[in-house]
DNA sequence: GATGAATGAGACTTCATTCAT
DNA sequence: GATGAATGAAGTCTCATTCAT
């Protein structure tokens, strides 16, 4: 970060009024405690002290506590998401092992995922939000394995569906272990990746350019 | 009530007595609720109801409401726990499929697992339970897994660690997918898990016996 | 009252259950807090406290604070309407003297009717309720003032309308009177009405008989 | 703006200052949203949002909200006090109908009447008020009817106490109905208040002067 | 043992009032 | 003066747990 003060020559931060800040503090905290804790073990009444504001002031920046989260959720649907899959020419266990890192290093360590299985029991809006993005993934994830089944690089006698379905189970393990803050070796993960996808003579091809 | 012994000397009522089936009932109607609406939105008034018994009977039989819900857990312990890794002579993605079958025919539907995230946040007992149990079967994992590589059986340039949890991966989702009441070609699934673990030469060695 | 423990040897009292005593003392107590304090004063703390119950016991006999209220109200409902307007032969003034006695005799002392006129904006519902009672009411007071105007027993030259709307002026002050536990004449209030209603000839008429 | 003081000098607009103006929005939106809603239903912020100031611009102008209440109160009081009783030359039925018109029409719509009743409850001060003014003029009533009776026009039999609170209710409640919006005939309603309050010879005599 | 009414701590939420800008 | 965000006390209501019958 070279010449900082540039920056901070500017009218000293973009001014963000006081009331975004506590709003920001709000969610932060929300995000904190929501996933230190769990949803409902976390009171409206914690959130707001842990931000240093009162009980009243929660509420003004949210209707209640699912709100937050539905914020909370909403920010990071994308990065909830598994990356696309795309075979640009090159060693795909590489392409891949870059991509995924560049993917999840924006993935900021919390673990509001583990809250999504119990959340979706009880709230069928979020259920529906939460499937449908899962659904379009796995739409877009079927439609790519049928290309590159059509293209005769998988193995053959393997069905899309599961095939599908183990991909992102290991994707999103993944993404569960970095938001877990575990160390994650990219490197090795792309390789299991490309092999229960690949047999070897298509990543052969494709390694040598041949695809 | 006279004779009442002849009705104890029928084989189809196994003497199970009021209390056990109280307790039983209760059992079931926890499972069924907390899998169905989560464990802080079930009441123990309500299992109670849906048990057909009065609320301080739930208190009879369970200190509290975390103790049905540890019972459910240790009830489930075993089936939770993904199966392990042998390999007998044959087919290796037909063992499997075979062994899969098996194993996960016994877990009932239900959707207890995917409260744990979320009571783990909060149970530090339980989260102690359960990660041992997990790490139990990490171990053994890893343990079988570096015998098979010893053997050369495995990719020679995948590492034990991170193998390891893509395979825990795909089982848990495996898991997942039976007690949610999802249809799973087991057959695929074994294939699926067979090509991640071993290199094509390996399998052909095995199903010809030439291990 | 004498021999009372004639009364007393019977099975102690008509066993109400507990249950039974504590909505009966709750309601006693909302009946008695809201009169003296109004409604938004009061509190369902408060209540249950009068009645020595805790927080919680309010809420299993009321959903909340309005559904005593709206208990209280509709037991009174009777009470709260005027009496009806009915001549037999006799003095009329004596004898309005002696129903209306008895008709408020019963009305136990509350000021819940002065509670009525805030309620009644806030309350679709108790104002529906309680328009139609009074508008059953007004009904039936239009009829029958219309009947004594046919057989020309009213002043000729005022409109029945007017009339009505005056004669239950009266008749609900002297209900606030009455359930403020002033003392009431209701001799007094008898011959005020009753010229109020009738011109001296019917008066005189109605006293011989004449009628 | 130029010349803006030749606005100044146009005698329509009084130079209201823009303190005053928003105090007088204030009071207004007070008294609509009170009449509205009642007391207690009414926020602050709201009586601020409908006055187009901010919130805390009620603060500047009243200590609390039972401040601004009391002014709507003193402000009505006289019109919610029912008119004097007083009897010139002419007929009195004529006289009264006349002098009620008036009386009530400066009477703007507000239910603020409707509100007492609850208020008078809590508010020990504003009872006081209250009732020293219906004090007063419950004796100047009494008085009045003293001397009408001396002079041996009222009816004979019925004792002042009595007829005075009953002509007050009437009066009352003429009162409750203009401020509500409903039409009124004052024609009838003054015969039918001075057939209550004076027997037919009285008022024959007062209708030829012969008083 | 069984029952279900009772308890009361504590979460949620509102709003009168204050205060920094 | 004006603004409206912030405060926090207080009311509403739920529910885990206890207890008298």
């Amino acid at each position: 970060m070279p010449h900082e003060d540039l920056v901070g020559s500017f009218p000293t931060s973009p001014k963000q009024s006081r009331s975004k800040q506590k709003k920001e503090a709000l969610i932060a905290s929300g995000k904190e405690l929501f996933s230190r804790k769990g949803f409902d073990q976390t009171t409206a009444k914690e959130i707001a002290a842990h931000a240093r504001v009162a009980t009243g002031t929660f509420y003004r920046y949210f209707s209640d506590k699912r709100q937050l989260l539905m914020s909370l959720i909403e920010n990071q649907l994308d990065s909830m998401m598994p990356l696309e899959l795309e075979w640009k020419s090159g060693d795909p266990e590489k392409l891949l092992a870059g991509r995924l890192e560049i993917h999840y290093h924006k993935i900021n360590e919390s673990n509001l995922q583990k809250l999504m299985p119990e959340l979706l029991l009880r709230d069928a809006e979020l259920a529906e939000i939460i499937n449908n993005a899962k659904d379009r993934m796995h739409q877009k994830f079927v439609k790519d394995l049928t290309v590159l089944q059509k293209k005769g690089y998988l193995w053959p006698d393997i069905e899309i569906e599961t095939l599908t379905w183990c991909l992102e189970s290991l994707l999103e393990k993944l993404q569960n272990r970095v938001s877990k803050g575990e160390d994650v070796d990219y490197q090795q993960f792309a390789k299991i990746f490309c092999r229960t996808l690949f047999p070897p003579e298509s990543l052969q091809k494709m390694r040598t350019g041949k695809i």
